[in-house]
DNA sequence: GATTAACCGAGACGGTACGTCACGTCTTTAA
DNA sequence: TTAAAGACGTGACGTACCGTCTCGGTTAATC
């Protein structure tokens, strides 16, 4: 049984609050961008006073940071076989958030603010690392099943498959539909082959 | 008679005044950081008021844009006879400016700002393909040696080999140093053998 | 049974509360001014929540206003047996309080606050005529031994007396010493004298 | 002919915005009273923004103090022949505006903030000059009438007249009206007199 | 040589958002 | 019922930075 360890004194935090305040941030932040978002206007969809929102949060961008977290649903870790299977289909849905999620019109926003804002850099990274897993998992299945060369890096080979997403999003515009994937995989997997 | 386009009457433009903003642009940036770095600030720096800022550049970020692309020496384009051998010199070149550059600091702020300038869009468009051009020479030229496959798209692997960089540079903080980079051409370039 | 009218359930009121909170008040107060004085530095400072304040004070006012009153002792009614005599030893014991004193550094922020909220105001004049009560019993004996005319008013001349340390107090800063209250007399007392 | 010394560089500030500000003040003030009064509300109102009014003023008190200095028009220095005369006058229409005038209703509020800021203390100090020279201009004149003892303290004597309004007004909220204002001469005056 | 057009510095300006502060109330658990 | 702790709504504060505008004054090319 686990202990609810502190027995917290005085009146504790609305968890009322909480769910308003990150609603509103995607509310708002889905209706004029995250940049030209107010924390007045967040307050004040949410009912919230704006005080609330920065006992919880330090800053702006750890309060959006902390809203895409809630409204990302985690990649689903699917198991076709096969590496190159499995590949594909995560690359299908990382090309598709990439595309059109929320979170990648603002990842340079964030990235940014992390820059002077250690907090804010470790929320971040937690989002990279929850992102970056399924591959790793793919890889190491793998592995196991002899499709993959024992001394290969695994986590460098999950940034070669990822960088290029990245980059190509923020930096060249280039899309990564399902035929780039196949050939992207096509250069990536007979690296991979042992012997 | 040379086509210097427009005569212009009235007093013409300090080029000082333009190295002067440029160097005070690098030195304030170096000191705060860009998103910290006030315009009042590098008019104070430059001896120079901010219209004559403002009547040569657009934006905050279109000064520092001109201002990074003055900083930076332009990669050069080594041709050793291997497509490892070069892509080797190039990488190593590449981490090293990804690690200690001035412009990978300000990259995240600067791609944020122009998802909502157009115009800063094309310049920073134009730096990326700066970087990108030697890496496709170097595959260009390997093809015609027939290191390299001919149906593969080398716009591709030009993003396979950047993008690490750039993703851990901006998401996960992981170094990629010589050791790494040579593991990394040992996965790619497999796949890009001919046959 | 003795009439303590309530019999009162539930925990008592404590009485070391009372003492911390009004003690503290002054103690801040006494620091930072009382505009600067905080109600949640008190409370850390007494050792006390803020419900516990509010419980007993309905606002900061009258919080301050009840500590000053315990700080301040009675002016003593002495009776030297002329008027002049009382007067002036009643004054330089003025001057000095309006000089020094905690009180005198805070009225306009009393008065300032009186202005709209009647309870304060009410207690504010019980001050008042805390502090005129002794002019006024001067005069009175004085008028009793003959050295005062019988038409005169006596509220009137008291403020003549106290109006202006008042004044010089709070708005010119010009002091109002034992010479200055000697010549103050050698004014108003002629148009005392009867007949 | 005076010398407009300082030749100004720069864009000079709007007598207009000056204008503007102050009338929006007493409006707004006028409205809401000038505890009530926001910043925001008087910038709104003026159609200036609150980065002019605080380049101008240093705090809202000291906006206030200058409003209505503007909007009081000064006492006028009657002069009818007598030191009675003439100050009963004076005390009249100071009786007047000390129970109708916006300055007093604020007079505290003033004060006690001047208590911490020495520039509006200044300014404070200006206005109550302003009022008292009036008096001190009648003693004078009933001094070189003879009238008036040689060895007394004008100011002093100035003070024991307006010294009693500010006190009634402030605390104990009594009036001074025609007849009051007459029976504090009748007190005052006899101490004046010369031998 | 006078005119004219564009430049330059200084700095005021409108706008927009920021993060902070204090008051007095409310909501918990503990005594 | 009171107490301590502390979260909460309200409302204002003063600051920062951006990019524009308005001055007086300067510097060429043109007339």
């Amino acid at each position: 049984m686990v202990g609810t360890d502190t027995p917290r004194r005085g009146r504790p935090r609305s968890a009322d609050a909480d769910e308003a305040i990150l609603a509103a941030t995607l509310a708002v932040a889905g209706e004029v961008g995250f940049r030209s978002m107010s924390m007045d206007v967040v307050a004040e969809r949410a009912g919230v006073s704006k005080t609330t929102i920065y006992r919880r949060w330090s800053s702006k961008e750890a309060l959006v940071l902390e809203a895409l977290r809630r409204a990302i649903n985690p990649l689903d870790d699917v198991d076709l076989g096969s590496v190159r299977a499995d590949l594909e289909t995560y690359m299908a849905e990382l090309g598709q958030r990439m595309h059109h999620g929320k979170m990648s019109d603002l990842l340079p926003h964030l990235i940014d603010v992390a820059t002077q804002d250690p907090q804010l850099r470790c929320q971040l990274d937690d989002y990279v690392a929850q992102r970056r897993a399924p591959v790793i998992a793919i890889l190491e299945r793998g592995r196991a099943r002899g499709e993959v060369r024992r001394d290969v890096d695994l986590a460098l080979v999950a940034d070669v498959v990822i960088g290029p997403y990245v980059y190509r999003r923020l930096l060249t515009g280039a899309p990564l539909d399902g035929e780039v994937a196949a050939e992207l995989l096509g250069v990536v997997l007979p690296g991979l082959r042992p012997v």
